[in-house]
DNA sequence: TTTGGGTTTGCCAAGCCGTC
DNA sequence: GACGGCTTGGCAAACCCAAA
């Protein structure tokens, strides 16, 4: 059987779909790109690297995405016996080299929470449609666009309190860890509007909640170039986050609800963001 | 225990097409 | 012409792990 169908098989058995698409993708560019028949990628030489990331025409983070790739196929093939062992060892350094050489490291944006007036201008051109139940879910509850796909009324329910929690079983969850979150926004009374009205649309959920992903994306795109405002979808939970964080929600809890596996990706995402705002606030009340 | 870099995978943008 | 659905590849968010 060809190298690359036995790598394919492994692929599906040890990784997600996507990444199974993702990494066939990455090598069928390598081949396309230095004309190469799938037979050939056995005698693949450092120079047949460099001469790939030298014509690629591809963006830091997805090279890198691509030499991953390449270095796991080729993992694959030295722990099999297809190729020496030190054939690897020269592959492994090769792909280093080219990292170094072409300072490749990924280049991780500051999440941007929405402001209050950006959020009016938002809500103003969707009033009275699906999409704003749809963005005040997104904005109240964190939610992500792969875990709104799987919802339905049956993962909400209201506590004693008089607020809506979302019960996101494992597997409907990124990291399929089961998550629990508040469904609140930046203050008291508007946690409580919103709670009477999702009260209302999970009378019928379909009705007043669902729209498919894809068109939900395309709309938000749209609607985001249309009001010249840079948003997603995925702006409503950074926003939700963030509005946890300035109601002093310890970080701790933050993780929680935010669905995050460990402290560290809370902190160093959105605390370290936050502190920056917090000198913006300094700085602002300083000058007056 | 912390941190930096690598890996995995979800999200977004763009283009095409159909419908009104 | 405007709007919305679908597909696909690249980008970036989030996680993982080894080294210090």
């Amino acid at each position: 059987m060809e190298l690359l169908e036995l790598w394919r098989r492994h692929l599906e058995k040890t990784k997600s779909e996507r990444t199974t698409i993702t990494y066939l993708n990455a090598i069928n560019s390598f081949l396309r790109k230095l004309q190469l028949p799938s037979h050939k990628l056995v005698e693949v030489s450092s120079a047949d690297l460099y001469q790939y990331a030298d014509s690629s025409e591809l963006s830091p983070a997805s090279l890198l995405t691509h030499f991953s790739a390449l270095r796991h196929f080729y993992r694959f093939l030295a722990r099999r016996g297809y190729i020496e062992k030190e054939k690897y060892s020269e592959i492994e350094e090769t792909i280093e080299d080219i990292k170094e050489d072409y300072g490749l490291k990924v280049i991780h944006r500051k999440p941007k929470a929405l402001s209050k007036s950006e959020l009016e201008k938002i809500f103003q051109k969707v009033k009275g449609s699906k999409y704003e139940n749809v963005y005040k879910l997104f904005l109240y509850s964190g939610v992500r666009l792969s875990e709104y796909k799987n919802l339905s009324s049956d993962h909400f329910f209201l506590d004693k309190s008089g607020i809506y929690w979302l019960h996101l079983p494992a597997e409907i969850t990124k990291r399929k860890k089961e998550r629990i979150a508040p469904l609140i926004g930046p203050t008291k009374e508007e946690t409580f509007r919103f709670t009477q009205e999702l009260s209302r649309w999970l009378e019928d959920y379909d009705a007043n909640l669902r729209v498919k992903a894809g068109s939900l994306q395309v709309y938000t795109n749209r609607l985001s170039k249309r009001l010249g405002i840079d948003f997603s979808l995925h702006s409503f939970r950074h926003t939700y986050i963030t509005n946890l964080i300035n109601q002093g929600f310890p970080a701790e809890l933050v993780k929680e609800f935010a669905g995050h596996a460990n402290v560290k990706t809370t902190i160093d995402i959105y605390y370290r963001f936050n502190q920056e705002r917090a000198k913006a606030l300094v700085d602002e009340f300083l000058k007056r």
